[in-house]
RNA sequence: GGGCGAUUAGCUCAGUUGGUUAGAGCGCUACCCUUACAAGGUAGAUGUCGCAGGUUCGAGUCCUGCAUCGCCCACCA
């Protein structure tokens, strides 16, 4: 609901329609922005689902719709109340032409030839000695008629020093080529110390002593200030300073208050009441420009010969009108952010959070209400919001703590429109006229509590004149009629967008009323958002949250990553580098998005995400650059055919439009795509061999006991349920602490790595024996339904879909002793609960043994180039303990790598002709022996040997050195040399079974 | 101008409180269509952790400076 949307619709009309919105009517501009709305609406919905957003859709809500109008306008009715709103002057870029302010996003600068204008301004009374003159340059002459003083820099010869320098380092970083460029530009400067720094510290001493200068062309006396924004190696040194037109004089205005500001333009770009007579009328920038040069060349001031230069000039232009722009010191709506002051009648109670200040003899009070801001900084600085990640606590409370009050009103028709009524008075007379109608206004409320009609008026004390505000809150229909019928007008500007959006969390839920929804809802828990509105949005919800439920609105503010171009820039419509997520849906489907999503939401980095697009006539993609990327249209390298982008849809012409559009595809999706796809085909394989699942009858005791019978739970099992608890614990550890990329990765190894590498490949064997059958099937199903469970958030469809079809075979679910009827959706079931007492650092300890010896067979074999349907045998030499445990493993090695174990334990004798490996585990060390001799191949053994062994030696040494070194030992903790003094007996274990293997092969 | 972040394999990124010779995915190489999955499997190659100092027995990790890139803010939504 925001400026640009008005902005679209606005093109949108000019376009098609050649109308403007003058042409529509308020009425009527607002009608077409509610269709636009409607449709778009619908668009954005409809990706929301397509995402798999699982939103309670009933509670949709629109912050122009009744219920949040309500709601804002009873917000700004107790601000108002308050005294919390106020109205002020700031400075806009006024376009002239619309006769509307435009933001700085609508403004485009363009070069322009111009000219540089001297003008000498007279010193009021200077002493002998001083300038009798000062000249000032400008490029809008113009402009000089609302000067309100003359600045000269407060240490020119520091300013001069400080300016040589930097361009000193400018020139050493810069090419030879520009030196002397640069070394023209540090001598003219240098040059300034000897010919103008005299006259600037004269003029700044006048400056200090309160010299004044006489403003010609008028009747003016203006003072001789010094501000730093005056450059002492520009120009003469000296600058004009007119605060209401232009954006640094109104900086130098805020830091000089007395100079004021005069106003001097009308909204149409004439010169208004603020000039002398004969300038009224005229045209800023022309012919008041001419009329302005004219009389000051009249006067003596100027020398058309001497005293202008040709110059490019940067103006700024209103990217609607193409109009150039006026910065423009506008009425406006403000919202006080920072503490206010009350007087406090005697014997009234000090309401709470407000703090007293005095107190007179009477007994009245002079009380302070904590600001808004403030107010909002304390529920971040105490906890009562966290933001995450931490570091943009600073932001939110960097911005908070300049209070700056905040501007509401916007020039737009398209918001909720401010509900304030006024009238202008110009006299004493006409002032007691206009406020007696506004308390007639007040009088029409019908009920005695106050809140329907707030009065306020000001007026400037020298003449009287002033307006009158007449403030009337949502359903008060009567009240505004009178206002109406009494001349009052309503104000024409709506609320900036932030000002509805800030009550979201509390208007959405029903307030004012005190609904069920709010109760139960507020406050909510966690907000997710971007960075870039973490003022804007953020802390605006905060304070409106405090000071109309006088409660935080949420406990937790997420800050996600955002995802950046290939050259790391934030997407844009008009760079032309965004990505519709329904391409990607197409392409990826929307599981591989989220996972995606998910798996690159890292804490501290923005992801970067190169894109290409996608030919819709060959499908072969071509990667995007910043010069296709805005492009109407693209030819396809391989077929020829040209295609549309989406930068064409907006920019582009007719016909660009109707070209088929090129889809936005990114291979940083092929990730989740591929995982989703492995998920997919493994619960495939579970779903055909769970035929027959029963949950168990074993007892308790089974989960925790490997059997050596081959009924009950094998090691394997225990294994995978452990991992499983792990991997619960874990992800429930990330997915609280907003760590989503944590989260995925570890679901991905999981199901991945132990899950599909490793457990479902063993039930393979099991399930071809009948009585290990059981439970095996029983672990599959519950390893899947966990899984499913954990990455339904990341994955909904997927996991919602299997989880359908596994309720078919497995209706019933859980190990012994209870089992469970499976939740009717898995986006309903319970979350999984990590079983503690599965999690078993022994069993993954021995099972980490057997995945490296079937890794030291695998990598023998491949060693040895033996074909991989070639059966092998190995042994493995070990402690007892370690064989015990890896002997009923034995049908695993054959079905996983094709190799069957002879022997295991201390005392096997390796085969004559053998590869070999040692690996570390098993305590003690494990070392495999595969049987070669039908394939040796002796100069491959050989140089893989002296490999391993270059690498153990190098190890080895590098741990001496370590233990060598007196301070390691006697400084580092004993543990960490202990461990050193292992690992490097250890090696010396491996390295001597591999000379022994390397000598016997020769 | 102010604030924040990043810089690790060809690419996109992990790397928890400092502690074995730094990891993943993609891409690359070799072999394999093995009855869930070739969108797959097994094995392999690939790094002066931006640069320069410092602290420490020990630094990708902590400190300082520099460089490069980016984002936010600068009375704009």
């Amino acid at each position: 609901a925001g400026i640009a949307t008005q902005a679209v619709v606005e093109r949108r009309l000019l376009e098609e329609e050649k109308k403007s919105r003058h042409d529509l009517g308020r009425e009527g501009l607002v009608k077409r922005i509610w269709e636009w709305k409607e449709q778009y609406e619908q668009r954005i919905l409809g990706q929301l689902r397509q995402l798999g957003c699982s939103c309670d859709w009933r509670r949709l809500r629109f912050t122009l719709d009744d219920q949040c109008a309500r709601a804002v306008r009873e917000t700004f009715f107790r601000l108002f109340q308050d005294g919390k709103i106020y109205r002020g002057k700031r400075l806009v870029n006024w376009d002239t032409f619309l006769q509307t302010a435009v933001s700085d996003d609508e403004v485009f600068k363009e070069p322009v030839k111009g000219h540089f204008w001297h003008f000498k301004y007279p010193v009021i009374d200077p002493r002998p000695g001083e300038p009798t003159h000062v000249t000032i340059a400008t490029t809008r002459p113009e402009t000089m008629l609302g000067d309100t003083a003359v600045a000269v820099h407060p240490d020119p010869a520091a300013a001069l020093d400080g300016a040589v320098e930097a361009l000193s380092r400018k020139r050493r970083e810069a090419p030879a080529k520009e030196h002397g460029v640069i070394d023209v530009q540090i001598e003219a400067i240098s040059g300034r110390r000897q010919t103008i720094l005299p006259q600037l510290i004269q003029l700044r001493d006048m400056a200090h002593r309160g010299v004044k200068l006489r403003l010609p062309l008028t009747d003016r006396e203006i003072p001789l200030i010094a501000d730093e924004w005056a450059k002492p190696e520009l120009g003469s040194g000296a600058v004009k300073i007119t605060p209401a037109h232009d954006e640094n004089d109104y900086a130098v205005g805020q830091r000089h208050p007395a100079i004021g500001a005069i106003n001097i333009m009308n909204p149409d770009g004439t010169l208004n009441d603020g000039v002398p007579t004969k300038y009224r009328g005229l045209k800023m920038h022309t012919s008041a420009r001419a009329a302005v040069i004219a009389d000051m060349e009249a006067a003596g001031l100027f020398n058309p010969e001497t005293d202008r230069e040709d110059r490019e000039i940067e103006l700024p232009h209103s990217d609607r009108s193409k109009t150039p722009i006026e910065p423009y010191l506008a009425d406006q709506w403000f919202v006080k952010m920072g503490a206010l002051q009350h007087g406090q009648p005697k014997g009234m109670a000090i309401p709470k959070g407000y703090a007293k200040l005095s107190e007179s003899p009477d007994g009245n009070m002079l009380v302070e209400t904590p600001g808004l801001a403030q107010s909002a900084m304390d529920a971040v600085s105490d906890g009562r919001v966290r933001i995450v990640p931490e570091r943009y606590g600073k932001t939110y409370l960097d911005w908070l703590g300049e209070k700056r009050d905040w501007p509401v009103g916007r020039q737009l028709w398209w918001g909720h429109r401010i509900p304030v009524w006024t009238r202008t008075f110009q006299n004493k007379t006409e002032r007691e006229i206009v406020w007696k109608d506004a308390l007639e206004v007040a009088r029409q409320e019908r009920n005695d509590e106050g809140n329907g009609c707030e009065l306020y008026h000001e007026w400037n004390p020298d003449t009287i004149a002033g307006i009158a505000f007449v403030c009337i809150n949502e359903g008060y229909p009567d009240l505004e009629a009178k206002a109406e019928s009494l001349g009052f007008v309503r104000e024409p500007e709506v609320l900036d967008t932030w000002f509805s959006s800030a009550l979201w969390p509390h208007s959405t839920l029903g307030w004012p009323d005190e609904t069920p929804e709010l109760k139960a809802f507020y406050p909510t828990s966690t907000l997710v958002t971007s960075r870039d509105i973490i003022t804007l949005w953020v802390a605006r919800m905060v304070l409106a949250g405090l000071y109309n439920m006088g409660e935080v609105p949420f406990r937790e503010v997420y800050i996600h990553p955002k995802i950046l171009d290939g050259y790391g820039e934030t997407m844009s419509k008009s760079k032309g580098n965004g990505v519709d997520p329904l391409d990607v849906i197409d392409k990826f489907g929307a599981d591989a998005l989220r996972f995606g999503l998910a798996y690159m939401a890292t804490e501290t980095q923005d992801v970067r995400m190169p894109v290409e697009f996608e030919c819709p006539h060959c499908a072969s993609v071509i990667p995007q650059t910043k010069k296709n990327r805005t492009l109407p249209q693209i030819e396809c390298e391989k077929c020829g055919k040209a295609f549309g982008t989406q930068w064409a849809q907006s920019h582009g012409s007719e016909d660009d439009k109707r070209l088929p559009r090129g889809a936005v595809v990114s291979e940083r999706f092929e990730l989740g795509r591929r995982f989703c796809n492995k998920l997919w085909n493994a619960s495939r394989f579970s779903l055909m061999n769970l035929e027959g699942h029963k949950t168990a009858t074993g007892g308790r005791g089974e989960a925790t006991k490997t059997a050596t019978t081959g009924r009950g739970f094998m090691l394997e099992d225990r294994w995978i349920l452990s991992r499983l608890a792990t991997t619960t614990g874990q992800v429930t550890e990330a997915l609280e602490a907003f760590r989503f990329a944590d989260a995925a990765r570890l679901l991905y190894a999981f199901a991945w790595n132990d899950f599909c590498d490793y457990y479902v490949e063993m039930t393979k064997a099991r399930f071809a024996i009948p009585e290990q059958r059981p439970a095996a099937q029983r672990v599959l199903a519950q390893v899947l339904d966990a899984l499913l469970r954990l990455l339904h958030p990341i994955v909904p469809f997927l996991t919602e879909e299997v989880w359908q079809l596994l309720a078919r075979v497995a209706p019933n679910r859980g190990l012994a002793p209870t089992a469970i009827k499976a939740s009717e959706s898995v986006c309903i079931a319970a979350w999984p609960v990590a079983d503690a007492a599965a999690i078993d650092a022994e069993i993954e300890a021995q099972f980490a043994d057997f995945q490296a010896v079937l890794g030291a067979v695998r990598e023998l074999r491949m060693g040895q180039n033996i074909p991989p349907r070639e059966a092998v045998e190995f042994c493995v030499r070990c402690n007892e303990a370690t064989a015990e445990l890896l002997r009923p493993m034995q049908p695993y090695f054959l079905q996983m790598a094709k190799a069957t174990p002879t022997g295991w334990g201390p005392r096997v004798t390796p085969p004559e002709v053998a590869a070999s490996s040692s690996i570390s585990g098993g305590r003690g060390g494990i070392e495999i022996y595969l049987d070669v001799s039908r394939f040796i191949d002796v100069g491959a053994e050989t140089a893989r040997l002296a490999k391993v062994l270059e690498q153990l030696r190098g190890f080895a040494k590098s741990m001496e050195a370590k233990l060598g070194n007196e301070s390691f030992v006697s400084r580092a903790p004993a543990e960490v040399v202990q461990q050193q003094r292992d690992k490097l007996a250890e090696t010396h274990g491996q390295i001597t079974s591999m000379e022994a293997a390397l000598a016997k092969l020769k």
